[in-house]
DNA sequence: GTCCGACCGTA
DNA sequence: TTACGGTCGGACG
């Protein structure tokens, strides 16, 4: 960009609004689905665009962009947590048009950009002022007094329904000083729309004056003492405080991160046949008439575009972040009205589009002989032409590892709807692009590169750019390790959906999420199973030797399968009410913990040898001593040998048998013996712990340290649990020891880099202090409330013993009680759990409920909705279903009432921290600590951080903060959040 | 080689 | 009494 440019940069979320409110409502598609705003946007940009090729007309843009918001939780939301709090949900006919507008901004063939933690305005305030500082114009598309602070002589502003330019003389017109002082002058009079505070009493003729006298804010606010009016007087020395904070809150950052530099903002031409395509399946006749003369196309053979109506979820459920588009409204039946009332594509509610996309794939056969192999470079860019052309397309990657710390990339499949490559149809085409095959399977020296592939460097710049443009949605199946991979060679994917994540957001409880299963269910389709391919075993092989024409069979058939169940499963979402439960808890999450796993964490190989050693040797002299006792050797890790020696040879009384008829050995039955003086069952359980911890954690961690990164990378699954938790496996690390003391010596091994600190962040009691938010029970939050020990609280109303002086076992026995409410509690368990009798384990239970008659209504109220809905929800919306829970065999029907029972708890904590993790990287960034904290693990209830020495104490408060309010502002808890964090060179310490 | 049960580590 | 994953032994093929 250069002198004599001139970039247009329109507020589109501005936008939105405005051009909802000025045109009529009843401008609606023949199905009734609400396009005012849509249209006025549509007939705005095509003026703008018309001018740019009518030189004679207006000023004319050579660049172009649509700004929008992303989020609300921006930085200003940290200076003043009360900015735009007084924000209603919009109005429910405005919520398809916020997707749909960017669908317009796309078909325009115009970048469409948002920023993460930023507004509209900050992003239209970075880029104006990087366009004056190259000399050239600028043209915001808007009227927002807000961003009348840019105006200078080269950026105007430019009010798009009025039609009417605003440079330097409108603003002072209007508000009585130039641009550059109306930051001082928002901050006094604030504004009620955004909740910015300003100064009570001082309107903008007020402030105006006030400027005009003082010269600026702070000169004001310090020699406030001299004005006049007495009362006015004491109102500003009263607020000055609330007037600075309002004018960091007004002025615009020129800083924010630009994904898209200046020059990507050029004005493209414009592809006629795909707009025409998008103002048909509008229903805009008149401008699609205007465009197809212009672009000198025939409308009447270009069909409507496919366009996918995000509907929001109005009936039901939180908003889950007030003010973030598409949002909520409060109505209980409002989505049903509004799907009742408007229609998408190919079907007239979403519903209807949820199951005739079902009924449309549901065993439609797929051809896996047409998919083709892109060898060349000018195929490969119509592919990538064709995907652009679309903004949908399925990718897949293909490596030599599972894991993707380690894989190599092999190739790259995509399959896209195309009617592109073959005009008039939407079939689905799929092709796979080879990158690393080699040749000479067998060969001892190994083969060099198989014929006829794409250099891998060319090809990935191509998909580089595809990849990381945020107006193409990417569709992967399990994302998170396509976007690792990616990410090792320097992409960063843009815009995506998972369809695992939306398997597991709909359907959690039924069944596992994998490709191969979801293809069976709802595409009947088998696909070619990998070891048909790579083999199996012994004689199986890295897919980079599996020979091309297979591996393209193989590697499109995912990117098809993909693609279709995308098709089957993204219109469940609106139908189902789960949009925002998948838009702002689950699809955020995927890079989130996609960095965690690759930053990994630092295992000191020579504790973890030392310690290894230390219990082999304990761990020998127990086993000499075990076959003292027992009198002859055996496989002690054996509970069969094991069982028949206590219970057989040697005698002793046996405790509980397992499923499969065994005595149980179990540490409970051992305990038990070693109670009745038995000295050989005590030395089996310490046996066990001494290898338990060898060779689960000293001796197999040393094997996951990577061979480059020397750090532990662990995998976590997003949708292996039902409760919404996440899983950690290879390995495992939220279970590595902490009760003994023995096992808190591993945790020693995991250590900071130097310089830097382990900053562990706990939540306490979450877990309880959700029961006591969802089951409304008020001695349990007035305990939180009062920050008093809650287990002693509990034992202190059940058997009326003061907290005061309280045995340790009374107290012991009331902590295992709260546990066994969170659990679903049953007398057995408790029992269990208290070695006591079931009847007095059923005393106890019937004492709790008649202290906290709030639980039992709970648990009832929880079993009976789980039993109507097959499902149980978290206090955001999350569902885990329960098919079983009227299942006709007693203790299974009992065991899945136990966990719809605990399902909420459970799963709202997890949603929590879920929050907590999708807002620390922005918040971490906005307290300019990005660089020097780094989370690396989660725990259930527990974040772990990497952190800079001298960060600590910076980061610590950040950190704390955005965990304890975590469910905000989607759910106000009843019952505050209490994080507790420590900071030490290694883990043991830090927790 | 692959699968399953028993056991045990975490929240 | 909830939710997980890893290791081992032992049975199956």
């Amino acid at each position: 960009m250069k002198k004599g440019d001139h970039l247009f940069l329109v507020d589109g979320s501005g936008f939105i609004f405005r051009a909802f409110h000025a045109i009529p409502a009843l401008n609606r598609k023949s199905d009734g689905l609400p396009v005012n705003a849509v249209s006025g946007f549509c007939n705005m940009l095509w003026k703008l665009l018309r001018d740019a090729r009518n030189t004679d007309v207006g000023v004319t843009p050579t660049h172009l962009a649509v700004i929008f918001d992303y989020s609300s939780t921006t930085f200003r939301k940290e200076i003043y947590p009360l900015y735009k709090a007084n924000r209603s949900a919009p109005p429910e006919d405005l919520i398809p048009q916020f997707g749909l507008i960017r669908h317009a901004t796309r078909a325009f063939n115009l970048p469409c950009i948002e920023t993460e933690g930023f507004e509209a305005d900050d992003i239209i305030a970075t880029y104006a002022r990087k366009a004056e500082a190259v000399g050239a114009d600028v043209t915001i598309v808007s009227s927002d007094k807000d961003l009348m602070q840019l105006v200078t002589s080269n950026v105007h502003m430019y009010d798009a329904m009025k039609d009417k330019q605003i440079g330097i003389p409108d603003v002072i017109e209007k508000w009585g000083v130039p641009p550059e002082k109306m930051i001082d002058l928002q901050a006094l009079t604030g504004d009620s729309t955004d909740n910015v505070p300003g100064i009570p009493g001082i309107g903008p003729k007020t402030a105006a004056q006030l400027l005009e006298e003082f010269g600026d804010l702070e000169t004001l606010l310090t020699r406030a003492g001299e004005i006049k009016q007495v009362k006015r007087r004491e109102n500003i020395v009263a607020n000055a405080e609330l007037a600075r904070v309002s004018r960091q809150l007004v002025e615009l950052r020129t800083d924010v991160p630009l994904d898209m530099d200046l020059e990507a903002l050029v004005l493209e031409p414009q592809n006629g046949p795909k707009l025409i395509a998008f103002l048909k399946a509008m229903e805009f006749t008149t401008l699609t008439r205007r465009v197809a003369e212009v672009c000198d196309c025939d409308a009447g053979a270009i069909d409507p575009a496919v366009v996918p109506v995000e509907w929001g979820d109005a009936a039901r459920g939180p908003d889950l972040d007030a003010g973030e588009t598409p949002a909520a409204s409060t109505s209980p039946n409002s989505a049903t009205t509004v799907a009742a009332s408007a229609a998408g594509p190919d079907g007239t509610t979403p519903a209807d589009l949820a199951a005739n996309r079902a009924n449309a794939f549901a065993g439609k056969p797929i051809d896996t002989s047409a998919y083709v192999t892109i060898r060349d470079f000018e195929t490969l860019e119509l592919w990538i032409k064709a995907a652009r052309e679309t903004g949908l397309v399925a990718f897949d990657t293909e490596t030599t590892s599972l894991d993707p710390m380690q894989a190599e990339l092999v190739g790259v499949s995509i399959a896209i709807q195309d009617n592109v490559l073959s005009p008039g149809s939407s079939d689905i085409r799929a092709a796979y692009i080879p990158l690393a095959h080699k040749t000479g399977v067998g060969d001892l020296l190994g083969g060099g590169p198989a014929e006829g592939q794409i250099p891998m460097k060319e090809a990935l710049a191509a998909l580089k750019d595809l990849l990381e443009d945020a107006s193409v949605l990417k569709v992967a199946q399990n994302l998170k390790y396509d976007y690792l991979v990616m990410k090792r060679h320097g992409i960063v994917m843009q815009s995506f959906d998972d369809t695992m994540l939306l398997s597991y957001v709909l359907d959690a409880g039924k069944g596992n999420h994998g490709m191969d299963g979801l293809s069976e269910k709802w595409l009947g389709h088998t696909p070619i199973p990998y070891k048909d391919v790579a083999g199996s075993g012994k004689s199986s092989v890295t897919f980079d030797l599996v020979d091309i024409d297979r591996a393209t069979a193989y590697a499109a058939e995912d990117a098809d399968v993909t693609l279709r169940l995308w098709l089957v499963l993204k219109p469940r979402l609106a139908a189902e009410g789960l949009t925002r439960i998948y838009e702002r808890l689950e699809r955020p999450l995927v890079p989130v913990l996609a960095h965690m796993e690759e930053r990994g964490i630092t295992v000191d190989r020579q504790i973890l040898s030392r310690l290894s050693g230390e219990l082999a040797q304990k761990a020998a002299a127990a086993e000499d001593e075990i076959y003292e006792l027992a009198g002859e050797r055996f496989n002690v890790g054996s509970p069969k040998q094991l069982g028949d020696i206590l219970f057989g040879r040697m005698g002793l009384p046996g405790g509980s048998k397992t499923k499969t008829g065994q005595w149980s050995t179990s540490a409970q039955v051992l305990e038990d013996l070693a109670a009745e003086g038995a000295p050989l069952p005590r030395k089996i359980v310490d046996w066990r712990q001494l290898t338990k911890l060898k060779s689960t954690y000293t001796d197999a961690l040393p094997g996951y340290i990577h061979p480059q990164t020397k750090r532990v990378h662990t995998g976590y699954s997003l949708a292996s649990t039902t409760t919404g938790r996440l899983s950690s496996s290879e390995p495992n690390l939220q279970n590595i020891p902490v009760r003994t003391a023995e096992g808190r010596k591993i945790r020693t091994a995991f250590i900071s880099t130097p310089g830097h600190k382990l900053l562990s962040a706990d939540y306490s009691q979450i877990e309880l202090r959700v029961l006591a938010h969802v089951a409304e029970i008020a001695q349990l939050r007035q305990a939180f409330a009062d920050g008093v020990d809650i287990h002693a609280m509990t034992a202190s109303e059940m058997f009326g013993v003061p907290v005061e002086g309280m045995p340790s076992d009374v107290r012991r026995r009331a902590k295992a009680i709260n546990f066994g409410i969170i659990y679903g509690i049953s007398a057995f368990g408790l029992a269990n759990q208290l070695s006591i009798e079931r009847s007095e384990a059923g005393d106890y239970i019937k004492r709790y409920f008649e202290r906290f008659p709030g639980i039992k209504d709970y648990m009832e109220s929880t079993k009976a909705f789980a039993r109507e809905h097959g499902y149980v929800e978290t206090i955001f919306g999350r569902r885990a279903h329960y098919p079983d829970i009227k299942s006709s065999n007693p203790s299974m029907r009992a065991f899945n009432e136990r966990a719809a029972i605990n399902a909420p708890i459970q799963g709202s904590a997890a949603d929590i921290i879920r929050r907590a993790m999708i807002q620390i990287e922005p918040a971490l960034a906005a307290a300019g600590l990005s660089e020097r904290v780094r989370m690396l693990l989660q725990v259930h209830d527990e974040l772990i951080f990497e952190v800079e020495d001298d960060a600590v104490e910076t980061a610590m408060p950040v950190i704390v903060d955005i965990m304890e309010n975590a469910a905000m502002p989607a759910v106000s808890m009843r019952v505050p959040l209490k994080v507790d964090a420590r900071a030490a060179h290694n883990w043991d310490e830090a927790h």
